[in-house]
DNA sequence: GCCTAAGTTCAAAAATTATTGAAACATCAG
DNA sequence: CTGATGTTTCAATAATTTTTGAACTTAGGC
């Protein structure tokens, strides 16, 4: 209620206090969290992407804490999964323990990093399952137009697993 | 407890007693559900497309609600939407006012047109609020790597709404 | 080597999304 | 027409997902 003077005189405050998002960073922000929506990625983690990508320099944990306004376990749990998905990179200045963070160069690069991790564990786990949904169906003289079917599902699923790493290379290579 | 006779005699149940998926169908449905989740497609519409999709003819309501065993305001919905994006088809014998379902030929067409139902109106919207947050960024004298970033969003943007209607035509053409 | 700033974890709460089922509606065979 | 069948609607409930925050761990500056 009573608004203790916090930026007084020449005392930096202990707790500074840090802008909320502008209008035009809500834009953004709104973008990518719609985007982000479409493959069920949550939305402080499209947040926290949106504010890394309209900031000029790096930004440090508890800037996004203190611009977004979310919790610290938020900005933790979003920044391991935007780590884990290499789409953000920290850059460490010396004398400091303290991380900062930057988008990774390529936008494009990053989604389809993440497509393929959401989608390649899938058809790989699969694999197995549809050759023997197919094969079932034959042995039991299925439709002819079902077993067209499931054998171009299984097509298409090999397909995909062998361009899948044309795509993008897996973490070591 | 005590097993009414289901099938007694000559007389047809009133209310046929369907089938659980059987095990091959179960994996197929597994494989959707695990497919439509990327997308936050439910659960449900995945199990009903996955049923269609095994079946050798076209199945009506009371069968997907009974061998799904999910509620008949779930087929319902479900329905709508499969139907809604032109992913299922139905047929209809004369003499009965019920429907029956199959799968739209082309499930990759069925997939492009659930994606795009999905991005494209986020790019839509997105368009005019991301050419302003570029502006923005440039009178303010935002650093260049932030412009350049900004830049190649929209540009991808628009690139993305001129290349949509080629990658399958709206609903009347 | 401490001690503290920096970050992580995870159980519980909040928010969101999916499913149910009963009531309303629509349609057509009779 | 009319009545029963077939389907939709939607408020309530259930299930799932996301967020929070306080306790815990880790790392490095001093």
């Amino acid at each position: 209620m009573k608004p203790p003077s916090e930026k007084s005189a020449g005392r930096r405050p202990s707790r500074p206090s840090y802008e909320p998002l502008q209008p035009h960073e809500i834009e953004l922000a709104d973008f990518f969290v719609r985007m982000a929506g479409i493959l069920g990625v949550p939305r402080s983690v499209a947040e926290i992407y949106a504010l890394l990508y309209v900031s000029s320099g790096p930004v440090d944990f508890d800037q996004i804490q203190g611009r977004l306004g979310i919790s610290k376990g938020s900005v933790s749990q979003g920044l391991k999964f935007l780590r884990g998905h290499e789409m953000i990179l920290s850059v460490k200045e010396p004398g400091s323990r303290r991380e900062r963070w930057q988008p990774t160069p390529s936008l494009a690069a990053s989604l389809v990093a993440l497509l393929r991790s959401q989608v390649l564990p899938a058809l790989e786990q699969a694999q197995p399952g549809l050759q023997r949904v197919l094969a079932d169906a034959e042995q039991r003289g299925a439709q002819p137009e079902v077993i067209e079917r499931l054998s171009r599902l299984n097509r298409w699923n090999s397909r995909a697993l062998e361009l899948a790493p044309l795509l993008l290379p897996p973490p070591g290579a």
